[in-house]
DNA sequence: CTTCTGTATTTTGTATACAAGTATAAAAGA
DNA sequence: TCTTTTATACTTGTATACAAAATACAGAAG
């Protein structure tokens, strides 16, 4: 009856963890830099325990490293790191783009299209950072299309872990070009519902992006 | 010097981690079922601060469930998320398969298939758990011929969920003979270093997999 | 001047106490 | 008899106190 209420029901940890990690993602924490306790609880108003708990949540999610008896620190990438993530997110898209061609309704296409069209909207009046959330969620839609619970939840984990590193990369103008070029062409094998092509354009983006970010590792 | 000595090095927080890790893969915290604190803790002899925190970790790795202020259960697995599993793990090792024809040297792969030939025995006296102990660490160490980080963590994850599962899937005698026939498929495509036959053939294992399993879902 | 060693300080790890929320069951009302 | 209410026990969540380990530092020996 009353839907409103649900809203605030996160619970402590959650709330905990997502705010550790927006700092880790937002480069507030810099990778590699130690997690001062005493400090980050005072500044989130909570305790230990539940500030504990939630860094054990981030070392499992690959952001956060526990070192036994001497605290934790950000997880700094190596440039083999990302290279073998954009490998995975790759063939991970790839599936995903067959599985959503021949699992997603043409609603949901159209929805996906029209989030497409917004984005294209932004990139136009140059307006970068809405184009960059966009660009998340258009990741994560199109992955859903597929209907795989297990592969939605690795391509999350994996988006969550190169976002940092995919904002930094994003800078250059000519590179942003491209990847708009990119999804023009999944769109493009979308609506036609050729599995295949939206497969093989969705590796190619990534290889793309892999060119535009390596440089600045 | 003394190489002896950091083998106990591990940290309660694991060491509480894989303790019920193995309780949920041998099934005796049973899927569904609400995990009691305070009768775990004691068995286990540790307090609940850090066994809270383990918990924090199963949930992350998916094997447990949280729910606010009302404990935590052993997930359950639904058919489509069994099937949503596989469908990730075969294509993850399939990419594996190839990446290992162009990457993995000589001298790894003679090892993988002494690994093979050793299985063979056990198949050949019927000597079941040896075999299945040599099974998951020949899909690791396959895996591990990728030379890539993020595609081993993705499956270790995986494979850690279908553990359970495997374990009774794996029951009937002619599904045995059909894994062997698989894996003699996936070893001769290895020796020739023929990147897409063994992707295809690691694909084909997982898809059998389904088959022997869906039926105990 | 460097290196070692012992002590002090800081930080992390664990246990426990207290608070808050949830489920259970008995009692009151319909 | 069935529903609703309310009291109680139990479980979980959080804070804090104590223990243990690591780090920093100062002084002594080489």
């Amino acid at each position: 009856m009353n839907t409103s209420i649900a809203i605030t029901n996160r619970s402590l940890h959650d709330q905990v963890v997502s705010r550790v990690r927006d700092l880790i993602i937002e480069g507030i924490l810099e990778p590699g830099s130690r997690i001062d306790e005493s400090t980050l609880i005072e500044e989130l108003g909570v305790s230990r325990t539940p500030f504990r708990e939630a860094l054990r949540t981030l070392a499992a999610e690959g952001l956060v490293i526990v070192k036994p008896s001497r605290g934790s620190v950000v997880r700094k990438w190596t440039r083999s790191d990302v290279f073998s993530m954009l490998e995975v997110l790759g063939h991970l898209e790839q599936l995903a783009g067959e599985l959503a061609c021949a699992r997603a309704s043409d609603q949901e296409i159209n929805e996906l299209v029209a989030l497409h069209e917004d984005m294209l909207g932004y990139y136009k009046a140059n307006d970068r950072m809405p184009y960059y959330k966009l660009n998340q969620e258009f990741h994560s839609r199109l992955t859903a299309l597929s209907k795989n619970a297990t592969l939605q939840e690795m391509q999350r984990n994996i988006q969550a872990r190169l976002k940092r590193i995919r904002y930094i990369g994003n800078e250059k103008p000519d590179a942003w070009a491209g990847a708009v070029q990119d999804h023009e062409a999944m769109i493009v094998a979308l609506k036609a519902k050729d599995g295949k092509k939206l497969g093989e354009a969705m590796a190619q983006h990534i290889r793309n992006t892999w060119d535009r970010v390596k440089d600045s590792l």
